[in-house]
DNA sequence: AGAACGACTCGGCCGC
DNA sequence: TGCGGCCGAGTCGTTC
């Protein structure tokens, strides 16, 4: 499940393999991955004859920048960018392949089937789903405690809040559990409870987190260990993400499982205590 | 406006 | 061993 540090991870590469290369075609085999334009057909035309000049990252969608337009693509939950040589075999999950004037190709494979990808005019993006809308970067300068706890006024609980990528993007199920983790709190916690010592560490922890997992390259759980390519070796450090029943890193109390707003949730008992008078 | 909830998707896992 | 059914992940549209 790539969220922000993958997301980062997968635009360093993309940058070494595909800037100035030039797009010949583009064979669509999964019409549902492409949202705009509504004909693939129209994707197809639009983007062929354009050159790859650079690829950023806007939470956890990948902006790929063409000499016109820009393209959009979320990875969802298993979304995957490789490069292939001319004649390779395709596999059942490539949904998408962006074949180049010297026949080298970027595909995109996706098991879920649930990634999507969305051009636009560069410098329109923003205006427009789904990158309207979406909140501060958590590692630019501008992201500050301050910053956080405005974006923390709400009853729900913290971890559904910092969820939400229009309060702040790049969390998702595996680097808000080790944030709060890190800044102990509990998610369940109301937002708006938060005080201001808890915004400091919570503001570190969620830097921290996200730029040690950009160094580890990233984590490999689940589905992603099996995937082809390179995958990181972050999930070598969490300290409760699918630790369950397992001793705390901290203080060895056993790691514990719930559900907080549907998702799979988990913590260390004793150094995440929801003190209720705060 | 903000929040809750369902839809989307399917390999893997659980229970029988 | 096989099979049905549920889970989980992130975002968006709908509803309240």
């Amino acid at each position: 499940m790539p969220e922000l540090p993958e997301v980062e991870t997968v635009k360093n590469t993309l940058n070494e393999q595909i800037t100035g290369r030039t797009i010949a075609d583009v064979v669509i085999t999964l019409p549902r991955i492409i949202q705009l334009p509504d004909d693939t057909e129209e994707f197809r035309m639009r983007l062929t004859g354009q050159t790859f000049e650079k690829v950023e990252r806007r939470g956890k969608f990948l902006r790929f920048l063409l000499n016109e337009d820009v393209m959009i693509s979320h990875l969802r939950m298993e979304g995957k960018y490789g490069m292939f040589s001319p004649g390779e075999p395709v596999g059942k999950h490539t949904h998408v392949r962006f074949i180049f004037t010297d026949g080298m190709e970027l595909r995109y494979t996706d098991v879920r089937q649930f990634g999507t990808m969305h051009v636009f005019a560069r410098g329109t993006e923003f205006n427009h789903l789904p990158l309207k809308q979406l909140g501060p970067e958590p590692l630019e300068k501008a992201f500050t405690p301050e910053v956080l706890k405005s974006r923390l006024s709400s009853v729900r609980a913290v971890k559904t809040q910092l969820l939400d990528q229009t309060k702040l993007v790049g969390l998702g199920n595996i680097y808000v559990d080790e944030a709060l983790f890190l800044a102990g709190i509990h998610p369940e916690k109301p937002a708006h409870k938060i005080t201001d010592e808890e915004t400091v560490r919570l503001h570190k922890a969620v830097q921290t987190t996200l730029q040690k997992a950009i160094e580890a390259g990233g984590s490999s759980v689940r589905s992603y260990v099996s995937s082809e390519g390179k995958s990181g070796s972050f999930q070598e450090q969490l300290y409760v993400y699918g630790r369950r029943g397992e001793a705390c890193r901290e203080c060895g109390t056993e790691i514990i499982r719930f559900t907080v707003g549907g998702r799979g949730t988990h913590i260390c008992p004793l150094c995440q205590q929801y003190k209720e008078e705060e």
